[in-house]
DNA sequence: AACTAATCGTTTGGGCCCAAATTATCCGGG
DNA sequence: CCCGGATAATTTGGGCCCAAACGATTAGTT
């Protein structure tokens, strides 16, 4: 992560190509730099904290829920992680297989699967988690407290858009 | 996306597991939502707009830079799109073979490689972008334009912190 | 009981993702 | 000119990622 435009810079060059018509360049400049920003904490967290556990960011999101809510259905755990079932089934078998959690059948619901901690990955979690918010501190130490929690509404506006689907319903454009 | 927990829910489990002993709940809540919002709105994006020109999210980006900034050499695609080299290689030549990007060696250096769209490449993101900017503007239509502009202040601050790397220094805990 | 539809988790196939190893090119001595 | 170190992009190998197909279980209907 390293070569960044000015917001300016990039509006013109965009105006440029497309003649600004009707374009948010607000919403522009929230949408990359929440990427951008999302992108470049996620690849320091993995390459600081989480690689000295040996951990994917997705292993370890996958810990964390399991860690704060188990016994915890593995619906649960993909809603909560943002992720699909597909991807889940197969990062549950990496992490069972190291021996940091187990899946066990539903007793009710013979289609369900229950997730828990072995001893083992509660143990990794109770070391780990520490460290993971001293650098999510970090990260976020140019902000004040005011400003985080402002920033944290911001980030959940966002979400609620989306779930909402409230669509301003873009013209089905014929594709490629 | 859908199992959310209130703040407070999350907080007071977490402190069940560990006794809060001197962890920054905002820093936390800030790290979770961020992701959480990206994720989200990536998700959406690539089901809505993308899924109509079957392109993935990077491939998107990739086109994106390259369309503002070509000819663009593959490393700087790389740090404006935050992944990385090898990452990108693949996904160029997906997009060459596709006919919507071209690759070219760079005439002084024989090592670098420059990038630019095929005409193809360029009606596809000319069409595709107001579709996109479009979203854009729906999924921050939650936030006023002060808002906006006050989220892209913090997001930047979030970026910032990264990359002076001013780390608050994880005592070096071992491993798994 | 038997059929049907709904709802789980998993598997499959193709693409993205990174670190590390590899290949190619450049540049500066000697 | 040739060698070696530095710097490019690419390839390799293993893991994540999703939609769609699949197999298993449950629930509702008759």
């Amino acid at each position: 992560m390293a070569g960044h435009h000015t917001l300016s810079e990039t509006e013109s060059a965009v105006s440029a190509r497309l003649g600004d018509l009707d374009l948010d360049f607000e919403a522009m400049a929230v949408a990359s730099n929440l990427f951008r920003a999302a992108n470049a904490v996620r690849n320091h967290l993995e390459r600081t904290v989480l690689a000295r556990a040996d951990l994917t960011w997705t292993a370890f999101v996958v810990l964390w829920v399991t860690w704060i809510w188990e016994p915890i259905e593995t619906r649960q755990i993909a809603a909560e992680g943002g992720f699909s079932k597909a991807t889940l089934s197969g990062v549950l078998t990496t992490l069972e297989s190291r021996g940091l959690l187990e899946r066990t059948r539903g007793k009710s619901d013979g289609r369900l699967v229950d997730v828990s901690l072995t001893p083992s990955g509660r143990r990794l979690m109770k070391r780990l988690f520490p460290d993971f918010n001293t650098e999510e501190r970090n990260v976020t130490r140019f902000l004040s407290s005011a400003d985080k929690q402002q920033a944290t509404g911001f980030l959940r506006e966002l979400i609620r858009a989306v779930e909402k689907e409230g669509t301003i319903s873009v013209p089905p454009t014929r594709s490629a």
